[in-house]
DNA sequence: ACTGGATATGTAATGATATTACGTATCGTG
DNA sequence: CACGATACGTAATATCATTACATATCCAGT
């Protein structure tokens, strides 16, 4: 279903495991599911994740330490800058793009002299269900 | 200098290691600038943070996971968006604000019924005096 | 095929960041 | 001055991430 034919047998793994979760992973809760994998350490983890993120196929949702397989893998150009809706309660992620604020960025950045290598943002709330 | 007249000694303490810093802190590296004064403990440090925080008066780096004194302490209405440019090389922040950016994102947060509680805007980058 | 470099892996140890738990002190207000 | 809210002190522990070192695999150039 994720088969990436350049994907090593640990990427696949990780890959596979977010993105069959319902939302934002640790590496230590994908470490544990591997286990029966073959997974023993961290850096098993970190490592797929690190090339995974590197690919665009992974991302890194900062202000949680957690890890969310890409909605669809529109390859990291650079420029491309990608916003998450992160909900509170019940943990689910949605991830967009809006051309106009990546714009706005980097027009701040050009006028400063300031040379974005990535970029982040992330919204902490309360997603629709939830409010009911 | 940095007198707010209603913290309290830890949270001053705190506060005057940040704004005297010429970068982001860790809570570590807080703590062990403030082990003379009788910090002695993670926690000191971490319960100064998220007053300060609550007051608007420092910001957390989720990319970096460290802190910076606020450049100027406007109190964190609901809706004010800071954005953060951080460069890799020297270690310089820089916080701005951006009126369209916020507005973008409380657009599509409005449009789909997600109610921002927090968001972070961090660019990862190299500034125009590192690149020379 | 053989060699050498780049890339990927396995494992252990350690470092860095953050929270829980529990008890005490201080401050303001009725 | 009794009470609740807030702040503080300390220890232990949980969580997240990297360093160090040894080994294995892949593949291009000869």
């Amino acid at each position: 279903m994720n088969a990436q034919p350049d994907l090593t047998r640990n990427q696949s793994l990780v890959l596979d495991t977010l993105s069959h979760a319902d939302g934002p992973l640790s590496a230590y809760t994908i470490l544990d599911r591997l286990r029966d994998d073959g997974f023993r350490a961290p850096l098993q983890v970190y490592r797929a994740l690190d090339k995974l993120t590197e690919l665009g196929l992974v991302h890194r949702l900062e202000s949680l330490n957690a890890f969310v397989a890409c909605i669809q893998p529109h390859s990291h150009e650079a420029g491309t800058v990608v916003a998450f809706a992160i909900c509170e309660t019940c943990g689910q992620v949605d991830e967009f793009s809006d051309e106009q604020v990546a714009e706005r960025l980097s027009g701040w950045a050009a006028g400063h002299g300031f040379h974005p290598h990535k970029t982040t943002i992330e919204i902490r709330g309360t997603c629709a269900t939830c409010s009911h």
